[in-house]
DNA sequence: AAACACCGTTCACCGCGGCGAAACAGTCGC
DNA sequence: GCGACTGTTTCGCCGCGGTGAACGGTGTTT
């Protein structure tokens, strides 16, 4: 959803009906204005004159929170793995895989449900499941997708996040 | 809780440590810094040199986030505990437990309730139940959960506070 | 005050099983 | 025939659950 931007406190009416509708937005406030008080996560303000790089990381941040939820990635008829404007090729057990993780993004989904997507005629090996999901996991890392491990109970895929164990 | 002022990006550590514990913070951007890129709602920023006003107005922003956003943990059907947009995987044994706390999050949550959640048909050990508390503990901490306990009445889950001596 | 029982924390260890990863081999399409 | 795709074997790590033991704090008894 786009980022509106709104005059304050000149255009105060028009700031009330996006509050309403729950629309980002932006208020640029004009010389010695008190600055609003709302607590609302989809509303900031600047004042003016502001640096350009500043409004514009307002705004993508403002942008970022109104999507609730992570965009996922989409995989194609072609077996192209596509997110944020980038793709890469998927072979045809990867991309049963990677249509059933994308299905469920963020949540975890089963060996079992994998495996029955993938050979709806029986599975090869236990351990064929792991090796297609190793060569998934290298194919999508460029990406920024990861597939994490949970262990016992499958597979959940997301977006690639900085390791936080260091330390 | 109070919010922290933070001068970015000489305090870049304390910053990790104030996200981890999902601590409000206002970020003091000296000269031509980049502003951060974090989405979060209880992360803010301000360039220096800063109307005084300005700064307060973003304080108390984040203040009265801070306090209206205090929702509690979910165990999802998966064994995943999820909080503030993160997760972890905990094993079955700690799921139950774990389910059991935040269905009284904020609330203690005695021994013998626990211990016939985790194992209905007995318990194996009168150690056990502390030893899988301890791995509870250790899993969470990252997320900023705590589990505090309440000699000869049980354990509380709670979100986790820096400094725990008094209250 | 000293001795004691009780409660809770933490560590080290074991057996089991799930999963990762490399290496190898067979198959298919261009 | 070359490269991509797929399946299998093998090795080994490490997570999980359980146990015993050492340690420390607390309240009670002697």
């Amino acid at each position: 959803m786009d980022v509106v931007l709104v005059r304050w406190p000149e255009e105060d009416l028009r700031l009330r009906e996006l509050r309403e509708t729950g629309s980002p937005r932006l208020l640029l406030l004009n010389g010695e204005s008190e600055p609003p008080e709302s607590a609302d996560c989809l509303e900031d303000w600047i004042r003016l004159p502001a640096d350009d790089r500043d409004m514009r990381a307002r705004v993508t941040r403002l942008a970022s929170r109104s999507e609730t939820q992570q965009p996922a990635p989409q995989v194609d008829g072609d077996g192209l793995l596509r997110y944020r404007g980038r793709w890469v090729a998927l072979s045809p057990v990867e991309s049963a895989l990677a249509i059933t993780l994308v299905d469920r993004f963020g949540a975890v989904v089963g060996r079992d449900t994998l495996a029955r997507r993938a050979w709806p005629e029986g599975t090869p090996t236990r351990n064929a499941l792991d090796v297609h999901m190793l060569r998934l996991r290298r194919r999508i890392a460029p990406l920024g997708v990861e597939v994490r491990t949970v262990r016992s109970r499958g597979y959940l895929m997301q977006a690639a996040q900085p390791r936080a164990d260091a330390q």
